[in-house]
RNA sequence: GCCGCUGUGGCGAAAUGGCAGACGCAGGGGACUUAAAAUCCCCAGAUCGCAAGAUCGUGCGGGUUCAAGUCCCGCCAGCGGCACCA
């Protein structure tokens, strides 16, 4: 271990506790009573009051992704988006905002339930164990935030809510005229729906929880189905096991009414088009052409399919159904019978790993039957084939090999025609498998020709066409499915549902209502799920039986519900009344009208200000949200359509190797270790000088080491050596009495209290100026390299003024705030003032004019090559700076010979001598 | 295959079209020390040169410009996402 650079070990945990007990971070709400003395309430004079929206300064909720806290402890990941939100938490409320930074635990999840099912142990103290562990890891970082408000998804204070908004998606249906979500009760019923029976079955469909006996992604090892989110590969994202299509009943939420609102918002927000991407090719937006094709010989069977090129279907050669669709049967012919059944049940036993690692070689069989081209009556084979997908479209395809690969590979194997209908923009390009646009050619029928149209124009056209003739229409395809909700485990939330037999014996559910919630687990002996695969509440039959006769549902929500809305949840945390209070909600989500001028480039926005998180969230959790989000803003729960304005993701942090961590790499950085031995403030320090937030980048332990240094030269910028050895020598002489030492350390005899002179003023404001700058684009590590320039300055002078030494302190405030608190705090003692709190001191302004130079080095090029630096007054005018080049001693042998063509000047930058 | 991001010293990185490599790590030299650690000062892209200095240099090849790491066109490599989505 490194000789110890300063006392941090006793400044931390001092720090800390201060911070605890004044409550310094607390996040007020309207409505709150402010203390007499809280330092938030001086500085915004609200001392003693009762805080109003219109009274209270502008909101800033800056929010961190909250952890799942494993067993294995915090991860130096964890801190890198942390330790960001938290400078910017501080110099917000430097600035004079009101800012709400909390944290709390996504505590349900699949590891606390397997150790459960091996040991026996409640899934509840597991899980307590391990945020009792992330607590005391995160705390010891010394982040500011307002742990009043810490939630737990556990909780049942908190899941009764997750369970009361599940009611909400419940009780709504999408109406598709408003676009909105509504109460189900403003649903029109049709006509045929005549006794209460049609009108439940109606009503339980329109649903936005609804219940689907769809093939759901069952996992035997986990005993659950998975989301197909949750399955790559073919494997459970969880574990990698094998995962496998089974018919099941299920619960469903109808996020797909919302897909076209969750790409359209997107343009609203301020994340990065990176992030942006990912969303709108997992929601996959497609603009085609439902087409309807009859078969051959069958009066009244018609099989529509959906594609983005109707301008193609000239070229159309043969249709495939997937093997899964409804009609395969009736339009099979007897001789085919036995090929097509066979067909079937391979496709329907082949994982979804084997339909994709096999994806090269196309399968399928011939139906025997035929369809009719309904542009030109021409007689095409209807195969089946599972490169068609039953979930996507209609799960029919029209096959036009010439123009699209994969017809174009089944074709070649099957034998089927191929017919060229698009002319590539270039003759040399082939037309066989062309899929790009081009014009089209061999597309006339006596009715309608395309030739020559170029294919958007095509599109257009035949569209019309077929919309004429009732053949077809244009339409929107979305990729996008309805989210998966069910889940066969014991630590999620149970759904506060109920099922009921009616006269006829027919199954239905039934909401329970708000005031049975929370529906909390009950314990139970075995947390396995039943032999014959029901989940593992099922095993309590004295829980799941009601006395009336009807049964509980006994699947439980995903791990995504908790975190589906827990950034509202922290609004206002500890409300009894209601999933969160309006006063609070409209306070922190909207953006203030008119906010006074507190930064020239920053202005609070609807939603959460700054978002920061893993990307691995990029599609699951935060397409949720939005959809969450946005069922409770059209039900009048929220002020604003979107939850999350600004997102950032942080890079990931990467093992000294520069391979990911991991435990089997034996890579992975404990941040205990690093703690103990350099200190929280060293360890946020070295997390954001290491590159930009966003980067991947590679851990060095030598890096904190840099920094660590860094933070010793702080110190022995403001304290005085001979106190400061004598302090180590009695440390050591009796370590347990360390901290009394530490009061008698005292500050340099040169830390003065004189007028503080242009010499010493403009190293500090333009360390002001460029920390203040890279605060707002999130650059924290240029930020630390100019306060790493400033004190290599300022740590040579003779006399150190305190008056630019604690504008100094309060730069430093956001990245180490423990040894700028002591610092501060000695500094004032030393003064013998009272110590204003550091979190709410006013943010330094530079001042411009101390920036300005008297002289400037310009640098002299020739033909664009540096040739000199020179130096010329600040009012020098082109005029001068050009002859002050021109006659620039290493210069002219550069001239010589030369005739000098044109000169460039760059105002106060550069000289550029063009000479040949 | 498609989409997105990133390529700069030994390493992490910096650079509104205007001095490439700030700041830091590792390295070298010196001061202090009996010695080491720590601290402080200095050097440090590559090549050639005793030096002054010169030439080359931001993945590769072109282009625009007085001037390109930065803008444009075409490649290559790495990372991430999607992937039979009609």
């Amino acid at each position: 271990m490194a000789r110890r650079q300063y006392p941090f070990h006793l400044i931390e945990p001092k720090w800390q506790q201060h911070w605890e007990a004044e409550q310094t971070f607390r996040a007020w709400n309207p409505g709150d009573q402010l203390p007499a003395a809280h330092p938030f309430a001086l500085r915004h004079s609200l001392a003693s009051a009762v805080a109003r929206k219109e009274s209270l300064p502008p909101k800033c909720y800056i929010l961190d992704m909250f952890p799942y806290p494993s067993g294995a402890g915090l991860h130096v990941g964890h801190p890198e988006g942390y330790t960001a939100t938290d400078i910017l938490s501080r110099y917000r409320r430097a600035q004079g905002f009101n800012v709400l930074h909390p944290m709390g635990w996504d505590s349900f999840g699949l590891p606390a339930e397997q150790y459960a099912v091996r040991t026996g142990q409640h899934p509840r103290k597991t899980t307590e164990q391990n945020i009792a562990n992330f607590t005391r890891q995160i705390r010891s970082l010394g982040f500011s935030y307002d742990w009043s408000r810490e939630l737990a998804t556990t909780d049942p204070e908190y899941f009764r809510w997750t369970q009361w908004i599940f009611l909400q998606l419940y009780h709504a249906w999408f109406n598709p005229e408003t676009q909105r979500a509504e109460p189900i009760s403003t649903l029109t019923y049709p006509a045929d729906c005549q006794t209460e029976a049609q009108r439940r079955t109606f009503r339980d469909g329109k649903r936005l929880a609804y219940v689907s006996e769809a093939p759901v992604n069952w996992c035997p090892e986990l005993g659950t189905v998975l989301a197909n989110e949750e399955v790559i590969d073919g494997k459970s994202e969880v574990g990698g096991f094998p995962v496998i299509r089974k018919p099941m009943r299920q619960w469903m939420l109808r996020i797909t009414a919302y897909a076209e609102r969750l790409l359209a918002d997107l343009d609203t927000i301020d994340w990065t088009d990176s992030l942006k991407e990912m969303q709108r090719n997992w929601i996959g937006k497609s603009q085609g052409a439902l087409v309807t094709f009859a078969v051959a010989g069958v009066a009244d069977a018609a099989i529509t399919v959906f594609t983005t090129r109707p301008d193609t279907l000239f070229g159309a050669t043969y249709m495939v159904l997937s093997p899964e669709h409804a009609l395969v049967a009736s339009l099979t012919t007897p001789d085919q019978a036995a090929a097509v059944r066979e067909y079937q049940t391979f496709a329907a036993g082949r994982s979804d790993l084997e339909r994709t690692e096999l994806a090269k070689e196309k399968t399928g069989v011939f139906t025997g039957a035929f369809a009719i081209n309904p542009v030109n009556g021409e007689r095409i084979p209807i195969w089946i084939a599972d490169y068609v997908l039953a979930s996507y479209g209609t799960g029919a395809i029209m096959a036009v090999p010439a123009h699209d690969t994969r017809d174009f590979e089944f074709a070649a194997k099957f034998n089927l025609p191929v017919r060229q209908v698009v002319q590539p923009p270039d003759a040399k390009t082939p037309w066989q498998g062309f899929t790009d646009p081009g014009t089209a050619v061999n597309s006339s029928s006596a009715e309608l020709s395309l030739d020559g149209l170029p294919t958007a124009e095509a599109k257009r056209a035949i569209t019309a066409w077929l919309e004429s003739r009732n053949l077809g229409r244009g339409t929107t395809n979305y990729k996008l499915r309805d989210w998966l909700f069910s889940r066969q485990r014991y630590w999620g939330e149970p759904f506060p549902l109920i099922w009921k037999r009616d006269a006829d014996g027919t199954l239905y559910h039934e909401a329970l209502p708000e005031s049975a919630l929370p529906v909390i687990p009950p314990p139970l002996d075995d947390y396995k799920p039943t032999a014959d695969g029901r989940p593992p509440l099922a095993r309590a039959a004295d829980w799941v039986e009601l006395p009336d006769g009807s049964i509980r549902e006994t699947n439980t929500m995903p791990q995504w519900a908790g975190s589906c809305w827990y950034y509202l949840r922290y609004l206002d945390a500890r409300s009894s009344s209601g999933f969160v209070g309006s006063d609070a909600e409209s306070y922190w989500m909207k953006a203030p009208e008119a906010a006074p001028t507190l930064s020239a480039s920053f202005r609070p926005s609807p939603g959460v200000d700054l978002y920061v998180g893993g990307t691995e969230h990029a599609v699951l959790h935060l397409l949720y949200a939005r959809f969450w989000h946005k069922v409770l803003f059209d039900l009048g729960h929220v002020s604003t359509p979107e939850p999350f304005h600004r997102l950032v993701n942080q890079g990931l942090i990467l093992g000294e190797d520069n391979q990911k961590m991991s435990k089997s790499r034996g890579n992975v950085v404990n941040p205990d270790d690093i703690l103990k031995e350099f200190g929280a403030d060293a360890f946020r320090l070295y997390e954001m000088f290491m590159g930009p937030l966003q980067d991947v980048k590679p851990w060095n332990t030598q890096g904190v080491a840099g920094v660590y240094k860094f933070l010793g030269r702080v110190w022995r910028l403001f304290i005085d050596e001979a106190t400061e050895s004598e302090f180590e020598q009695r440390c050591t002489v009796d370590p347990s009495r360390s901290a009394e030492f530490l009061t008698e350390v005292r500050l340099a005899p040169n830390v003065q209290d004189i007028p503080a002179d242009p010499f010493h003023l403009k190293p500090l404001h333009s360390c002001i100026k460029k920390v203040t700058e890279d605060l707002e684009g999130l650059r924290f590590n240029t930020a630390i390299s100019a306060m790493m320039i400033f004190v290599n300055e300022a740590i040579a002078w003779d006399v150190k003024p305190v008056a630019a030494l604690k504008p100094f302190l309060q730069l430093l405030a956001p990245f180490a705030p423990h040894l700028a608190e002591d610092l501060w705090s000695r500094l004032h003692q030393s003064l013998g003032v009272s110590t204003p709190s550091l979190s709410y001191e006013p943010w330094p302004r530079f001042d411009p004019t101390l920036l300005v130079e008297d002289t400037l080095e310009i640098p002299v090029q020739v033909n664009g090559k540096l040739r000199e630096v020179i130096r010329v007054p600040a009012a020098a005018t082109n005029a001068e700076l050009e002859a002050a080049a021109l006659k620039a001693e290493k210069v002219l042998p550069f001239l010589a010979g030369k005739t000098i063509k044109k000169v460039i000047v760059v105002p106060r930058k550069l000289v550029n001598i063009a000479a040949v």
